[in-house]
DNA sequence: GAGTATTTGTCCGTATGTATT
DNA sequence: TAATACATACGGACAAATACT
């Protein structure tokens, strides 16, 4: 019987399972091309054809020059109508951080009004920070919060947690009314921030958190490393 | 009593206005930045504040020696856990279409193999197509369903739609398992498909979506024009 | 900082088997 | 059957980015 599966194929299979099987280690460099072609005993197009699949999958990313990287397998970043960002990467099995980076109350802008049903101009909260997994950064977040929870900021200061802060406040639950989510380019400074190079992919997510009785209670925007972080949703 | 919000802020609010009751048009271009200047009787740098706070909403981009441009308003796509494709953009106002590019059936590969719980080989049946909004093309898709399903690439044919196909083999109702997302960049076969340029973002969903039984019915992977989709979660 | 070797990206070509017309 | 198109596989050359000395 012959085997009539393309050669590139089965040697995409191959370096799959070992990746997967953890023979080959998120972050570290594979064999080179022309390694891997005379370990397969194949013409060196062949083995790209192969890298290109894997690449396509999200497996792999090559950089000239350089060689062809495994990538982390994407943080899964569960969303629900009940989510809080610290949990999310402690589920995922991941050390998750954040860092405010700027804690500040001022008036609101047209947008910031409109989400969180304030006139434009009165007080609100803004937190902005970086998350991070494993020391990695994967995203950066702004949040905006109206001003009537009275205390806001130095609980947050205090808890390092927008979560906390609220319940402080006495907002013990809130739930995701809306989230959307578009992909964007990163600009410089979001490159920096995230250390990604600019132009580099990154979801935009932007949300509305309404307390128990439906008022807007925090107006979010996040911006995820696209490459480090896949949203799951159901 | 003194107006106290900056002045960049009102211009903002204005021109954003002016957008949303169609005064400027999606895809036409806004008065350049010495104009704009001139008629709100400020500096050019004031003006240019203001369009740097509708680019970053995302409802302007500018392009150097061209002027800047209004976007069309991103269609919101729900993602639910009975959400139908060709329903999305029926409910988001527009003329939904699809059209089928490619119907085969085929042994499936070890991703796909995994994904609907089948061994590499297996026959799959494939439907890849380009989703449009109002004659524009929002997104690629590629499903991937099991072979067990006999007759589904001609019921998929007369009847222009997955989910009637489904149906007509016995499948009557299915949701979603779980979706993934991530953001990428559009390689030039996806640029020239969604009719983007080469590098730019797009948004790639990968779902799984099972019967009642909760057995795999379809792989589905969608790759969104980043800037003219946005996925509404909740 | 300069120079060299390594590695990937892109192009040229050739040949062969398979499926479609 | 013949012509055509397509996928697969191999070989070579050079460019571009990176790593190393």
């Amino acid at each position: 019987m012959t085997d009539r599966t393309p050669l590139w194929q089965a040697i995409a299979a191959t370096l799959r399972a070992e990746i997967e099987t953890g023979h080959y280690r998120p972050g570290t460099r594979i064999p080179s091309e022309a390694a891997l072609a005379a370990r397969f005993g194949v013409n060196r197009h062949t083995v790209r054809h192969a890298l290109a699949d894997l690449a396509e999958a999200g497996l792999t990313h090559a950089r000239r020059g350089a060689g062809v990287f495994v990538l982390a397998r994407p943080t899964d970043y569960p969303l629900g109508r009940r989510v809080r960002f610290s949990q999310n990467l402690a589920a995922a099995g991941r050390s998750g951080t954040h860092r405010f980076t700027r804690l500040e109350t001022r008036p609101c802008d047209a947008g910031e009004a409109e989400a969180l049903a304030l006139t434009q101009g009165d007080p609100v909260h803004l937190v902005e920070g970086l998350s991070l997994a494993d020391d990695q950064p994967v995203a950066l977040f702004r949040s905006v919060l109206p001003g009537r929870l009275e205390g806001f900021l130095e609980a947050a200061r205090d808890r390092q947690s927008i979560t906390a802060a609220l319940a402080a406040c006495g907002v013990a639950d809130y739930t995701r009314a809306s989230t959307r989510i578009t992909a964007k380019l990163a600009s410089a400074t979001q490159g920096a921030l995230l250390q990604l190079p600019q132009g580099a992919p990154i979801l935009r997510s932007v949300a509305v958190n309404v307390d128990g009785g439906g008022r807007p209670v925090e107006y979010g925007r996040t911006w995820f490393a696209g490459d480090r972080v896949s949203l799951v949703v159901g």
